[in-house]
DNA sequence: TGTTTGACTTTTTCTAAAATTTGGTCAAAA
DNA sequence: TTTTGACCAAATTTTAGAAAAAGTCAAACA
């Protein structure tokens, strides 16, 4: 790893902290580069804005979370079993970072490029459930269905059941006390999806 | 009905009208007062403030389309067939009152009267998905589980597909040109959700 | 030549006051 | 009992100025 690779790894851990921390809103730039003896112009040499440094911990953290989904394919006995282990890292992961999650919301960085951001994270975890749909086939668990579009149905109804959990006003945020029972919830769901989708014997 | 009654629906439609074509937030209670040529204060004879008025249309909306959903349960051949009439019957709902909808977000009406009221409308929805069910399970379509929980899963699910259709953003309505998208995948996630409540033979 | 910085500009956010609209009330009239 | 004009109060919008934060750049440094 060169020496530009390294530094732009301690500003990406430095604002992980403070972001997780304090939330993304309210930190500053200045704060940052502060915690890390930086003047806020050189921070700007290794990230050209806030976003691309928000950016790059978003994809820090989805990358690392993509290893505990490989020891998950693993370990799994059949998909269900897969699916809510991979339910339980995302309520890690949630818990942990908490006030990142909460802070994704209440931002208003440009539309544009906020919404490309979202727009991958959902096509990463849509990936992961056809990765684990097309297994379940592959093991003549699941019936054969169009992986493509049902694995869009299943995070788009996950997350649906995120903003609904026990209220009919949609929330951006669940409180983070009611996180348990929103995750049962989606492993009640996911339960009854993948019965849906088996191959009777 | 008495003159009373007779004036009060007089008023709900001259409402209905205005709220569904230019939205409840940007309708005034002089507004609706003038289509009637009463006086704004003889308008708050009749309904003592706007969520009142909002809320007798809300109800009579939705038993409006209670009538239809009898129909359904009159005609559906078995359950899956059930939900894809309902789900029709919302379209057509969702589409003649578009604007409504619409406005039912944007509002910022005293917080707990909103909640109370989306809690209601929330619960008559997981009512009938209630009855549905219920209807499944006594006919051996369906293997007994818990309906109550299931219901309210189901309906949660529901609206989660209708924020989150085709975006990773969520959005609090979706467009118009969308909503037959959107009922398409609603019925796709109905028909693997029953699949996976369905009896085996 | 690749990195760093102080000083600078620009953009966004915050605040508070004024103006305006709209929801809601009431005594009196019909 | 129903209706209304005149009124009040609460919420929304507008505006303008101050403050804060994002982002830039020429010069210095190593």
């Amino acid at each position: 790893m060169n020496a530009v690779d390294d530094k732009r790894n301690q500003i990406i851990e430095a604002a992980l902290k403070r972001f997780s921390h304090f939330g993304i809103a309210k930190t500053t730039m200045s704060e940052v580069a502060e915690d890390l003896q930086l003047s806020k112009a050189n921070l700007y040499y290794y990230f050209p804005d806030k976003f691309s440094l928000i950016e790059a911990i978003a994809y820090r953290i989805i990358d690392e979370s993509d290893t505990t989904v490989e020891k998950a394919f693993g370990e799994a006995k059949d998909t269900l079993d897969l699916l809510f282990r991979i339910l339980d890292m995302k309520k890690a992961y949630f818990e942990k970072y908490y006030m990142l999650t909460l802070n994704l919301h209440e931002m208003n960085i440009n539309e544009d490029k906020w919404k490309g951001l979202a727009k991958n994270l959902f096509q990463r975890e849509v990936d992961t459930v056809s990765r684990v749909f097309k297994q379940g086939i592959a093991r003549h668990e699941l019936v054969t269905f169009d992986v493509a579009s049902t694995s869009e149905l299943y995070v788009s109804m996950m997350r649906g059941l995120a903003m609904f959990c026990d209220r009919a006003t949609p929330l951006a945020l669940i409180d983070r006390d009611e996180l348990a029972r929103m995750f049962e919830k989606q492993k009640q769901a996911a339960a009854i999806i993948i019965n849906g989708l088996r191959e009777k014997e």
